[in-house]
DNA sequence: TATGTAACGGTCAATCCTGCTTGTAAATGT
DNA sequence: ACATTTACAAGCAGGATTGACCGTTACATA
């Protein structure tokens, strides 16, 4: 009758559970935020056995490592897609606001956010979580190209505010009651990138003096 | 020896609490974030019993609520002494984005953050702040007066990318390792504000086609 | 002064969450 | 084929948090 049910390989049988766990836990911290996600409720939403997940996942930091960790490489695919065959400096500048809209405002952008804000409650989750931190920054922004090579810290303030901007929009989306309205914010964004290119003043050359 | 230990009136014991309570939680949501601020730490900085605060705000959610009442009429005095003698239109708008700053970058600001974002794991806490959000949403709207009085969609995009954005680099600031370098931002941000007004993207009298 | 009311202090039960431990079955490697 | 490692299930203990319940004291007012 039925197939053998052959066991899956470990590999799988890991890959599987881990890739639940990921799903369970983002669609909790985006829905109910980082103080009520428990341990429990993302096992239980995964459908995996709390055992199971221990394995897995020895403490709740370790889960919500994993989960930033997997969420910034889906990122970082993203943007790239995004970016392919853009090899204009303002152009990719030009459409930074949007894209990072694209990709930060989804559950697992908003998951994300809600990890680092609660990792301040975490001293565990806190150390656990800052190497990754500052990786993703670097890579962001070595990613971006928002500037040339010599002037690191304005590249960083320009970046910084985009995304930042955009992970704030994206907290005022969750929180409003009419989620739609959010967006116009964004073109606004765009919009001012424009003027700021127009004017100068975001010279993707260099932004010495601020 | 010493003076008559007056027993302080009734109202004047209720405020003295209540303002103690204030303090440590916009302390503890400053330095550990929500999900670590329980009622017991807030007693506990504050000084209080836990009697004495179950008596003041008999839920958590009543003591966050008033936390963010209370800061937000605050807040709204600092915006009034900034914008104090400044008429004009335009220059309040060049003016916003470093006054939210001062205004939203404090611990206090951080902390009603905290609360908002917080306010999503508790369903209780969520309808009880409901209301106080749009209120706050309209106030902030009415009282920068940042397009003509026509276009209120308009007004309320620019006003939320620039609140917003500001909320989001003051998270970066409590999350980065050397915060200094946050404030960077804020100036490319404004200068991005400067930019629109020049180039007219930003007109304060119209703010039609997004 | 006497009575009602408000502030307060301390304790309690119920709940929830986390991480550990034990036990089982399957897959992997020799 | 056997030994070892890995994935999983389930129960358990410790700790923390919340909100409620007493009793006590001081203010307020008649």
């Amino acid at each position: 009758m039925a197939e053998k049910p052959r066991r899956r390989t470990q590999a799988e049988r890991s890959a599987g559970t881990r890739e639940a766990l990921l799903s369970a836990a983002i669609e909790t911290l985006h829905e109910h935020g980082y103080a009520a996600t428990s341990t429990m409720l993302v096992a239980e939403k995964a459908g995996v056995s709390r055992g199971a997940m221990l394995h897995q996942f020895r403490t709740k930091a370790d889960l919500m490592t994993f989960v930033v960790e997997a969420v910034f490489e889906e990122e970082l695919e993203r943007y790239a897609e995004h970016l392919r065959g853009m090899a204009d400096p303002e152009q990719r500048l030009l459409a930074f606001s949007e894209m990072a809209w694209d990709v930060l405002s989804r559950p697992s952008g908003v998951a994300v956010l809600e990890i680092l804000q609660g990792s301040r409650s975490d001293p565990h989750l806190c150390e656990k979580l800052a190497p990754v931190q500052t990786r993703i920054e670097e890579q962001a922004l070595a990613f971006t190209h928002l500037a040339a090579p010599g002037d690191t810290r304005g590249a960083m303030a320009v970046m910084r505010l985009i995304v930042w901007a955009i992970r704030g929009l994206s907290i005022a989306q969750v929180l409003a009651p009419v989620p739609g309205s959010v967006k116009d914010s964004v073109k606004v964004l765009r919009r001012l990138i424009e003027a700021g290119l127009e004017t100068g003043v975001l010279s993707v050359r260099s932004q010495e003096d601020i």
